[in-house]
RNA sequence: GCCCUGAUGGUGUAGUGGCCUAUCAUGCAGCCCUGUCGAGGCUGCGACCCGGGUUCAAAUCCCGGUCGGGGCGCCA
């Protein structure tokens, strides 16, 4: 549950239930009003037990039929589960529970005497989904009743810990003079080869929607901001369909001057490594709901484990060897597919670098030195991955910051360089070698909470067949 | 786009040609009891994805559709 320690009173409310339940003590005879959701509505006779939750807690409301307005008492009664009520009450002590000879009484708790009460809201029965129920529910039903989804202990913790990781990536960044911006989603060139872009009006001129903020960044950085972020959405209109894929996605990705690969790799690392303690640190409870829910599934329950830095390095060459061991047919050139990303996983099952592939398998925009050979002789490139076990949650490199050089490959690969001048001037006053990565932050969080779908930890998917809610 | 697989009350499931006017849980409705606390007890409600076919007989077999799930491809 969320900390509201802090939070102010609102119009609805006095106090949240988290600081009801955490100053029970201090509040004991004091008049307070609070509101939530119906989790439970127990008793039919002269008595009435409310349990209400908001986002901060959960806390009893006993209503006694003598203490208030009757039709209130009753209208309270008969609530339908999820209903928002507002309550107002004395705050005291409850009844200890009845617990087996010898056992301990458990620790004191608090509850709410209600003097008045008002329906905000009421619920229609039956629920789409259960919000308290043990049933399990599959994911598609879930999705499209995600808001009541989300009122889900397990699946609120989730979207929490999104935010955390959220946070202290960016406060990370914020630490190695990384500054936050946002580049424009409506492109007006299919500048990557248009099949791939969701193409869309804007206004009388065809345009397209970014599936990358990748050439602003470094526009943004030849501009002079030395280094930047940006936590944004991009859109690929690629027909695929498995666990890890959206056709929107939020990237996190940053760009810096006078980098080169392994120096956005080492940001990488002591980034993540700061936002893995950070949440080990701090968020052992979002961690303890999730893995509550995992283990009544029957689900392995997971951990917040710290990873080492420096994070192996497995560069391109090394892992087709690697497959090649482990029985995967592969060869120099090819590119390194999910199957074979398992047998590279069985040796790194943790993050993982894979630095200098092959240029002819990396964009136009990469750097490459002449003198970075492969083992077959072939070029190599400074593009890398970063892959967890054998999902790529990365992909990065150093830039081609030589304008002659970036033509030259843009013609390599069949591309027009007469379309790039938006991009390519940028290059033409002095330009700083740079390198940048971009990472898919729903699959960095379905390694932190164990979610074995991208959809579980985005809010509202958008995938081949759902384009609602 | 390819391969495999599935669709049963609101939700999750059992069911492999007649034993199914369909199981169980949860839910919902109602009653009883109760300072309850994973409340409890009782009664009731509610379903075989759509269209065609085979058969004396179809939830069950076949074909098509729609929508899921798994794997892969695609993912500059």
């Amino acid at each position: 549950m969320r900390d509201s320690s802090a939070w102010k009173p609102t119009s609805y409310r006095t106090h949240t239930l988290g600081q009801v339940v955490d100053n029970g003590a201090d509040l004991v005879g004091k008049e307070v009003s609070v509101a939530g959701y119906a989790e439970t509505v127990r008793g039919r006779g002269a008595i009435c037990f409310l349990m209400l939750r908001d986002g901060t807690g959960h806390i009893q409301a006993f209503l006694k039929k003598d203490n208030m307005d009757e039709a209130t008492f009753e209208a309270i009664q008969s609530a339908s589960r999820e209903s928002t009520i507002q309550v107002t009450g004395s705050v005291a002590q409850k009844r200890p529970p009845k617990v087996p000879e010898g056992e301990p009484l458990p620790p004191a708790e608090y509850e709410i005497q209600v003097s008045s009460a008002q329906i905000l809201s009421m619920a229609g029965t039956p629920l789409p989904v259960g919000v308290t129920d043990d049933v399990h529910v599959g994911l598609d039903i879930r999705l499209d009743n995600r808001h009541l989804d989300l009122r889900r202990a397990h699946v609120n913790a989730m979207f929490q810990l999104r935010s955390k990781v959220l946070q202290y990536g960016r406060e990370y960044l914020i630490t190695e003079g990384f500054q936050e911006i946002n580049s424009p989603k409506i492109i007006a060139s299919a500048s990557e080869g248009g099949t791939n872009l969701f193409p869309m009006m804007y206004f009388d001129t065809p345009a397209f929607l970014s599936q990358s903020p990748q050439l602003y960044k470094q526009l943004a950085v030849l501009g002079g901001l030395e280094r930047v972020f940006e936590i944004g959405p991009a859109f690929r209109a690629e027909k695929h369909d498995t666990y890890r894929h959206l056709n929107e996605f939020i990237s996190f990705d940053i760009e810096g001057a006078w980098m080169n690969d392994e120096d956005v790799m080492g940001v990488q690392e002591r980034m993540i490594h700061h936002v893995w303690s950070q949440v080990a640190a701090n968020d052992q409870n979002l961690i303890d709901i999730v893995n509550e829910y995992k283990a009544s599934q029957g689900q392995e329950t997971i951990s917040v484990e710290v990873p080492e830095l420096p994070f192996p390095r497995i560069p391109y060459c090394d892992a087709i060897e690697i497959v090649q061991k482990g029985g995967g047919e592969i060869e120099w050139g090819d590119d390194i597919e999910s199957h074979h990303c398992d047998l590279i996983a069985a040796q790194y099952p943790g993050f993982h670098f894979l630095p200098r592939w092959p240029m002819a398998m990396k964009p136009f925009y990469i750097f490459h030195d002449e003198n970075e050979k492969g083992t077959t002789g072939g070029q190599l490139s400074r593009g890398f991955d970063l892959n967890y076990g054998r999902d790529e949650m990365t992909s990065g490199g150093q830039r081609e910051h030589r304008v002659d050089v970036l033509e030259q490959n843009l013609r390599n690969m069949d591309l027009n360089p007469e379309d790039f001048t938006f991009y390519t001037d940028g290059f033409r006053y002095g330009a700083p070698p740079h390198a940048g990565w971009g990472l898919g932050v729903a699959r960095l969080l379905m390694v932190l909470t164990g979610a074995g779908n991208v959809r579980e930890v985005v809010l509202f998917p958008r995938d081949r067949s759902r384009v609602t809610p």
